[in-house]
DNA sequence: ATGGTCGTTTCACGA
């Protein structure tokens, strides 16, 4: 089985690179991020001629996620518990959906970005982290064979050579220790980075910012991951980001992170 | 400090 996850920087402007990207490395789950379309407006008519399955999980504005599966997606369910209120107006940029799909419980996870040091959107966005550690370890502890994926763009650079020059992001957000304290606290919960392993860096970016010829000189950011419960680590036979479709004219402005399960 | 480039419910703003 392979999954994968990729913020698509909107499904309507890119359904044929979707499409194309299932095709070319036949995956079975993708988890998308930054879909930027309501419900009503998603395309997932190609998709289902294809034998895929789509949940979706729109916005209003920004973002919206979904997951694509052609290995079932039942109990489909939009946040997690404990995760702040929809009605709080800096919750709308947070999404969150999961579903299980061919046995696994499969979360695509759009963190907030937190914007700015000292913003309240970064306040936020580590309650958000906060919640979901704690919800993440819940389904452990309920069950500690389960097979979850975290997967999404986490808006956070774990390590050092996760950024292009460590030194221009001394007053940023992504790599502050707050936010990478918050990561850590999810591995420390027992879930495993599915592909850093098979992904070493450095170098070994997911996003890169569309100006300045970003992509071209590889001055990117780590920042796209699925994390993997203990059971389905013991699964993982491999891991790739493609980079290729980060490349030409239409791209989004991240890469698509694949993991291979046994 | 600024600007560069994408996307969208655009002539503004989030990333």
């Amino acid at each position: 089985m392979r999954i994968a996850t990729w913020n698509v920087n909107s499904v309507r402007s890119r359904i044929d690179r979707v499409e194309a990207l299932l095709v070319r490395h036949e995956i079975d789950v993708l988890a998308l991020q930054e879909t930027k379309a309501r419900d009503d407006q998603w395309p997932v008519m190609g998709l289902e001629a294809m034998g895929y399955e789509v949940a979706t999980l729109g916005h209003d504005q920004w973002n919206g996620v979904a997951i694509v599966s052609r290995v079932g997606l039942d109990d489909v369910q939009p946040g997690f518990e404990g995760m702040p209120q929809w009605g709080d107006p800096l919750a709308s940029e947070a999404r969150a959906l999961g579903a299980t799909c061919g046995g696994v419980r499969m979360w695509s996870l759009y963190v907030p970005n937190g914007r700015a040091l000292g913003d309240p959107h970064l306040d936020y966005k580590l309650a958000w982290l906060s919640a979901l550690r704690e919800a993440a370890r819940g389904w452990l502890d309920d069950d500690p064979t389960a097979q979850v994926a975290l997967a999404g763009d986490w808006n956070i650079a774990p390590l050092d050579e996760d950024v292009f020059d460590i030194t221009r992001f001394a007053r940023s957000t992504h790599v502050s220790p707050a936010e990478r304290a918050a990561f850590t606290a999810v591995l420390d919960a027992g879930y495993v980075d599915l592909a850093r392993e098979h992904t070493p860096g450095p170098d070994v970016f997911t996003y890169w910012d569309y100006y300045r010829q970003r992509f071209e000189r590889n001055r990117g950011m780590r920042i796209d991951f699925v994390l993997g419960s203990p059971a389905l680590a013991q699964r993982v036979t491999g891991a790739a980001v493609d980079r290729d479709e980060r490349a030409g004219k239409g791209a989004s402005d991240h890469a698509p992170v694949i993991v291979d399960l046994d």
